[in-house]
DNA sequence: TTGTAGGCGTTATCAG
DNA sequence: CTGATAACGCCTACAA
């Protein structure tokens, strides 16, 4: 069924039909019914690929993220796949994991069905060694990008995110100022994010005359126990009094480490998560963590991006500060 | 920059472009090299509009799912999507909510964008009420439809799901074995899975001599702190010894609830949850859980679906056993 | 091995 | 208000 069809049996011309679907109102009312009643009576619906060739355009958006199952990203997508939708844009979602090259595979593939605009979820797209970005500014030149929670500076390129340095930077002063000593960073993935956070750590310890050098920074394997055996090997070789993790399940695992070791918290170990995620409101104590604000992040992003296919302007980097959580393990 | 601009340069006819470009071996190897040098130089990659208008089929497949946060769900859709990408498949994603009328727009929508197939994400889509399944019977008349995690009868329906009637009744039977009197249940939205769950507590219960019916259901509200109020509530309504819930968040916001009330787990309250996603591994004490092997059932979805999307005869139904993963709520 | 031409189903631009 | 027709870009018989 098309719209060849129907404009034959309405005894119309396909341009007829066309224009009622398309809502033109250049068409008569007795006209229009007719054709709306085949419509109806066929559930006919016009073909997506011969509408996207015509246009130009499915008002599709491709979602690059590194894992979905991620408690964080999967929130951030919630919201940003209902606000693209309320737009009437769908979400064409490709998971690419860590590995540079399958990000860039997954760029490469949703460019390749020709989305309107990409958004890359996740601090993990921004590479510490810029000329590792090629691939995002190429990809630009195609389609705007836009980055959640990392920021990239060039032509095309949006970046919505949260002031990590800050937040982070006002976490471990409130902790070296109540008592911590020798804290330890804990994180999974290297990202752009968490750089921040560790430079934040740094420059908080510094300036207390704390040392706080690469040697206090982790990274885990995966899994809770991945976590608990890292805190283990790290007890080796040096002293901790407060651990603060790139976000709520490095937390958690370390709370597990804690009951493990018979350590009650926070008395003998500080921890804060990251993220505000459920988890930091199941686990006992309940965590200290960070709000970084998902859902006005993901509602910037998609506003942003209408602005941006309507052509107006709009700015290229979107900064808001987060909050403190507190919970009980600090 | 399309196939013709490269046929010209390399001049060659469009023809030979596309077999080329498709890897078809009757092209002599000159030829071949002349027209792979252009693609390479200009970034060019065939329209994918056009490429589906000819071929019917863009390889997408419409996923949808109540609420891609749910922890659960992110966890499935995580395996689903990397299973349909090793097929060369992308994944549109439609996060529906729990309204019904919302349910059916997101089928609509997604049909209207020309997928290959359709994955209902969750037991949230099929109802008690089968007239209400209609539209999934109407969708598949369009295109294959796979259930994961519910279970319905009709042509061109695949079902993917866990014997969650058989594995809750052993945990019920197990709980009443071991000392267990007056259990009540509790969940978040109805679903085809809520509903196997009650039906083998009531069973196990009945074949125990012990009352359960509906007066020991509560549907909670949104949050943790709507589990604890419905818990709360239920208190002044009759006693209970045991919280079996729908899923881990009620059963970590129960650990919450007991936590306030000041009850030991399991010694004053015990507790089950369902899903065995991390949550149940970061709670004091860890959760008793139904580990509803979520990689198996989306590996099986995926090969199930491409085997139909090839024409191969596949079964309509495929059931895998839970296993009940021991935590110290029970 | 290569080229020609038709078809995929719309939308949009002109005429009328 | 309506219709004819040209794009849109690709794939694939069928011919050469």
């Amino acid at each position: 069924m098309n719209i060849y069809d129907i404009a034959r049996e309405a005894g119309v011309s396909i341009a007829t039909v066309s224009r009622v679907i398309n809502g033109s109102n250049k068409v008569s009312e007795s006209t229009k019914k007719k054709v709306l009643d085949l419509v109806e009576k066929y559930q006919y619906s016009p073909n997506a690929f011969a509408r996207g060739l015509g246009l130009g355009t499915m008002k599709t958006i491709g979602v690059l993220c590194a894992d979905i199952s991620n408690l964080y990203i999967s929130e951030a997508m919630a919201h940003i796949e209902h606000g693209l939708h309320d737009y009437g844009f769908n979400s064409l979602l490709c998971c690419t994991g860590y590995d540079h090259q399958d990000k860039e595979n997954g760029v490469k593939l949703l460019l390749s069905r020709n989305v309107d605009a990409l958004i890359l979820l996740g601090s993990h797209y921004t590479e510490q060694d810029d000329s590792a970005n090629e691939y995002i500014y190429q990809a630009a030149k195609t389609v705007p990008i836009f980055m959640v929670d990392s920021v990239l500076h060039g032509e095309n390129i949006y970046s919505i995110a949260c002031d990590d340095y800050d937040i982070t930077k006002l976490l471990a002063q409130k902790l070296l100022d109540s008592g911590t000593k020798s804290p330890i960073f804990l994180y999974r993935h290297d990202s752009y994010t968490c750089r921040q956070k560790i430079k934040a750590i740094t420059d908080a310890c510094r300036e207390k005359g704390i040392a706080f050098g690469d040697d206090r920074v982790f990274l885990c394997p995966v899994g809770i126990s991945g976590c608990v055996k890292t805190l283990k090997k790290a007890e080796g070789l040096l002293s901790f009094d407060t651990v603060m993790c790139d976000n709520d399940l490095l937390a958690a695992s370390t709370l597990q480490y804690a009951q493990e070791k018979d350590f009650s918290v926070p008395e003998d170990l500080r921890v804060t998560g990251y993220d505000f995620t459920i988890l930091s409101l199941t686990t006992t104590p309940l965590l200290t963590t960070i709000d970084n604000k998902v859902e006005h992040v993901a509602r910037a992003v998609v506003d942003t991006l209408v602005l941006r296919l309507n052509n107006e302007i709009i700015s290229q980097k979107t900064i808001f500060s987060a909050d403190i959580i507190s919970g009980r393990s600090i």
